[in-house]
DNA sequence: CAGACCAAAGTGGTCCGACCAATAACCGGC
DNA sequence: GCCGGTTATTGGTCGGACCACTTTGGTCTG
């Protein structure tokens, strides 16, 4: 046989691209079509209910085998927008997928990017608050040092962007591992991990406007230092507010732009 | 070896159930090896790290196929405690792992349950303050009555417990809703289903002291009516303070019962 | 014509056996 | 002892094949 082998898992179209391959070589055949599966249903492709196409069609289409369509479905099960059982696959409702989808519908293409930002950043700003709460009424010595140590080094205006997502990526961990709360753990880590690194990478600016900074700080630090927790959750919150407030009308600038820019190009082109 | 393929996918153990059809036939092999598998990791047979036994020798332990061992381990690596990669796969840490490991670790027969249960409670506690200062700021009309009514409901100390905990459900959906935010609908789902149902299975009272019960709820209906998002969030918070204490006092007593009965047993049997 | 009914088609679940590419482990040469 | 290459092992994929259960559609009854 010969063959076939084709092998061609690489080789259709996808014009964009060309990048040079950073990882040992790419997803997999079932992570790809786990990933376009996943994609078309965010995309509404398949309402809730919908059946998909059955695992063999699916083999066929994707030209690939069966076990292969298979691992993939099973992943969107594990996602929650799929629900697969003997009589056929169907897509279900993303109220109740598993958090991670989260990030997958900000990484889709199209749409309601900004929108879904920002509610990730409140529901983020509502965690590290709930964490600085028990943070501060639980943390020992060493941990609420520490947790000072890093705002004070936050209050620093000028601190680069890269720099300042570390310090508060640290700081949220500090606060949770004092709350002693692994679940938290699980919720921020599920929130944080790529989200946040996705809006940086967009130039988004997570910070509060300069001159809210040091006020907000510095109360966060007096609250921690007394390990008074309803005063550090007030605090946390207002600088996540601030944050977002931020964010928002960049994020609408930016957005305007783009849609600028495509109706020019289409004028254009 | 053996020949026959099969089938036994019911046909083996399971005294119960002679009949015909109990429900649709139980979890399919790989997931009952998926089951088990998790189980393991979770109990820490291995440790972060640690490499588990090859596909191969999984399949052959378990007695079954390399694709079933294959789509068991697919779902240990979407949970996030397992990382499965050529050259083998080995466990991952929990912290890393997704919102849903929660559910499993709860689940698990031995030992933590009273501290997890208490730590979903804490954190389910931290959404729904969040939920009822976003509800409280953003719902309309209809959503704010709607809420106002199921809290005169609740202020009925004798409110059977599963409606009560019905009612809260209803609540914290309303309030989600009316935030507008997604999110924090998925970190809900994630938290609520399946354990705070686990919970009062066990006969947990997921309620505030009676004497405390009324007047913070009449201040979180103050506080919806007046569209006061921070003080919904604080009478929230108590709340959920409230509940915690109550159950936690009372899981203690089971806790310690339970130890007692087992002692008990290891010295009669 | 409505409803119970049964058989064919379709679907997921599992298994067998096999090959490939990449990693991990091993070992001899320097 | 360190390095570089060889080999055993491991995951990834494929093709083909049953089984049991659903779904579906048409048939047979009341």
């Amino acid at each position: 046989m010969n063959s076939r082998t084709t092998h061609g898992a690489q080789s259709d179209a996808h014009p964009s691209a060309t990048a040079p391959r950073a990882r040992a070589q790419g997803p997999s055949v079932a992570e790809r079509i786990a990933d376009q599966l996943r994609d078309d249903i965010l995309r509404g492709r398949y309402q809730t209910g919908d059946r998909l196409p059955s695992e063999r069609e699916l083999a066929d289409r994707f030209g690939a085998h069966r076990g292969a369509i298979r691992e993939a479905l099973k992943k969107l099960e594990q996602l929650g927008i799929a629900e697969i059982k003997p009589g056929g696959v169907r897509a279900a409702p993303i109220e109740t997928a598993s958090l991670d989808v989260v990030q997958y519908l900000i990484e889709l293409d199209p749409p309601h990017n900004a929108e879904l930002f920002d509610q990730v950043l409140e529901m983020f700003g509502g965690v590290f608050s709930l964490a600085a709460r028990l943070g501060a009424e639980r943390a020992n010595d060493a941990q609420r040092a520490q947790a000072i140590e890093i705002l004070e080094q936050l209050k620093n205006e000028k601190i680069p962007l890269a720099e300042e997502q570390l310090l508060i990526q640290t700081l949220s961990q500090i606060l949770i591992e004092a709350s002693g709360n692994m679940v938290l753990g699980l919720v921020r880590h599920g929130l944080q991990n790529r989200y946040l690194e996705r809006m940086t990478e967009r130039g988004t600016v997570l910070r509060p406007a300069d001159a809210e900074r040091g006020p907000i700080l510095e109360r966060l630090i007096r609250a921690l230092a007394e390990s008074d927790g309803a005063g550090a959750a007030d605090a946390t919150f207002e600088i996540n507010q601030a944050v977002r407030r931020n964010a928002l009308t960049l994020w609408k600038t930016q957005q305007a732009e783009a849609i600028h820019q495509m109706e020019n190009k289409e004028h254009t082109g």
